[in-house]
DNA sequence: TAGATGTATGAGCATATAATCATATGATGG
DNA sequence: CCATCATATGATTATATGCTCATACATCTA
């Protein structure tokens, strides 16, 4: 039971973190290489690899394998789901903070 | 639109921990105070104070003041399909593993 | 007013996380 | 075979996180 709270927790916590956000958003358009990710993301090859890695063992992306080269993508279309309620949830927010400010 | 990168990561951060998602889980079925949720996720209550604090502070829970008590509540539906696209990917990545076991 | 009850918070600790620099590994073309 | 390009990984550091114990703070009631 415990395990499966921490198993859940662990696919959110991949996503919830914001250089691995913007390399998600970014291979919403398709396979990518690390050679285009981390510049496209203006991370570090070292620092960007690692969090490939990371996404890639905990389900969230899959790899393969092109000549030199390791493309990347997306492996559930559901995470792209979940960035869009975060949006959601997030602009709800804004919205009613903005409305106690009554800058809105 | 780096600031929008890190807002989306913290709501996504508040809800990727297991004693919240705990306290998540159990709000499903309505609004509860601290002295029932501490209990019923079995975890300290001051440390459930603070996830609770936390999960406030940042728009997921909402609390109001109900004498002695302060009674938290789930603010936004979209936190319950978040958990339930995880659970989608979860279980698809353990069938997969499955799979490669021969196990199922 | 003195307890009792419910909630929050300060301090401290252990561990986890993210980033960086340097270097290793691995595949490819000349 | 060597140089080069693409990727991964070891070591280190700074910071964040989660938990616990003790205590503070409020609110109610007898």
């Amino acid at each position: 039971m415990d395990e499966l709270v921490i198993a859940r927790a662990d696919i959110l916590k991949a996503i919830a973190q914001p250089t691995r956000l913007k390399i998600i958003e970014l291979l919403r358009d398709g396979e990518r290489c690390v050679c285009e990710i981390f510049p496209a993301i203006a991370e570090e090859q070292s620092n960007t690899s690692r969090h490939l890695n990371m996404l890639q063992s905990c389900g969230v992306l899959a790899r393969r394998k092109d000549g030199i080269k390791i493309m990347y993508r997306l492996k559930h279309p559901e995470v792209l789901e979940i960035l869009q309620l975060a949006t959601a949830i997030l602009k709800k927010e804004i919205c009613g903070k903005s409305d106690l400010l009554k800058v809105v």
